[in-house]
DNA sequence: ATGGTAACTTAGGTCAGACCGTTAGACCAT
DNA sequence: ATGGTCTAACGGTCTGACCTAAGTTACCAT
């Protein structure tokens, strides 16, 4: 039966199907949690009920009720306490997500510091002209605080730090969340990346002090132009001088070997 | 033994304590493999061992190890296929994994589309200018296809993934693979939700098609001024036009209120 | 009354062991 | 060649137990 002539010669049937997916019990789960989640029902802290109250009502086991709440805290929409009134509790994801995915994908393929470097040129200019449009007087203190900490001759670290608390409190001045969430994955990766870098001296921190007060200048002043055209300035010179610093430290390999 | 004075009164002892973290079992052995993959040592596709070798090996339960597993799994490091053969595969993080923390910080917080669309002016026109310094003759078929989808009338859909298409074109084209991992995460969410709003009339669809043509032929000519200059006004235009269907639909709804 | 502490309770964290479902590969029958 | 069958190697799920963290409560000594 069925036994048809097949004139094309390649199938013998007209009906063809794509590969079909069966879906995990725990993503099924995390699935249904993250869109009541996300939903906006529950308020940012709401406990979701205990793992074994979640056994009950779904009728799964814990472990897979287990792996699904697992799989909600890396994503960062609840946080997950131990001991007598723990739990999950749902958590409004923030940038950090952005910031831990944007790491990995950086450290994950191997980027260039010059590509990050090409990012910030994009993303903190823009930043800067909302920060002169939007920033708030908290916002002004935070930028120039971390200006007096740069200002104090500290240890490299502690320079980083100050610098990367500089730059993020530019996109916190924008009142972006999407932007501030890139620049703070793009500022965590920099940091790490340029700790082993040995080119920051001296002058390299006074010409970023100097770059800073300024651009803080036009936020304060609300001159969106000139916080973008120094903003740009400063973006540009230091990935220049990062990259002049990489090209040094190249050479130097080359020659030790 | 050891009953000293203790002047200050506050402390017994010298020795003071800060408040200790107590990672998780899974937490470390996640956090070891993560650094491995990381470090570069396993090309794409590298098999991690079985679960029930990695037991033995860490001495851990099957539990702990699973757990660890579906972090790096959710994290976009490891690819978990079941069946004979399957195993945990190590992949390099691509945007995939950007895009999806985008969306859930944009859901999550019920961001405006305004905010997106910000971000989208300050990322584009930047990606263009690199894609008219770096696009490759393929780049270029890309855009080019995308803009024919385009311009064939089709469903809505149809044309929204069209358009998505040559926005991460000219990102792709500008081969920046942080830029480019941002711009899939932000399509991603401009796509869905602009999938509700009703906008996108026929008119729209022209303009679109309009603009998307004469920034690839900057790009084409390698012109990075121009590109940037038609990018930015084909995505502010975008925005504002958005912006006013957004406030018709708001102020439809408060008339049906 | 006050302060400490022991016991209890509720929650997540870990473990061991079993069984199920899926898949790849080998082998055989048609 | 096509299709069936068996087997081994995987991850996926389930059960049930125990450990650990952290609030609550009751009790006891001062």
């Amino acid at each position: 039966m069925t036994s048809e002539s097949t004139p094309t010669g390649a199938s013998r049937s007209a009906i063809s199907l794509s590969p079909m997916e069966v879906p995990k019990a725990s993503d099924v789960l995390a699935n249904e949690l993250r869109e009541r989640i996300l939903s906006g029902d529950y308020v940012e802290g709401t406990p979701l009920p205990p793992e074994r109250e979640l056994v009950v009502q779904t009728r799964m086991s814990r472990t897979t009720v287990r792996e699904a709440l697992r799989i909600l805290e890396v994503q960062g929409l609840v946080r997950i306490k131990a001991g007598r009134a723990g739990g999950a509790f749902v958590t409004t994801p923030g940038g950090e997500s952005v910031a831990d995915s944007i790491a990995l994908l950086i450290r994950g393929r191997q980027i260039r510091l010059s590509s990050l470097h090409q990012t910030r040129e994009a993303l903190e200019p823009f930043c800067a002209r909302l920060a002169a449009t939007n920033r708030t007087a908290h916002d002004l203190q935070v930028l120039d605080e971390a200006n007096e900490a740069i200002a104090t001759k500290g240890t490299l670290e502690e320079f980083l730090q100050a610098n990367v608390d500089w730059h993020v409190g530019v996109a916190a001045a924008g009142h972006n969340e999407i932007l501030y969430g890139m620049m703070i994955g793009l500022s965590k990766a920099i940091y790490t990346l340029t700790n082993n870098e040995g080119f920051v001296d001296d002058e390299v921190r006074s010409i970023a002090l100097k770059a800073h007060r300024s651009v803080t200048d036009a936020i304060r002043k609300q001159d969106g132009d000139a916080a973008v055209r120094r903003m740009e300035r400063h973006v540009h010179g230091y990935a220049e001088a990062a990259a002049r610093a990489d090209d040094r430290t190249s050479i130097s390999l080359d020659q030790d070997a």
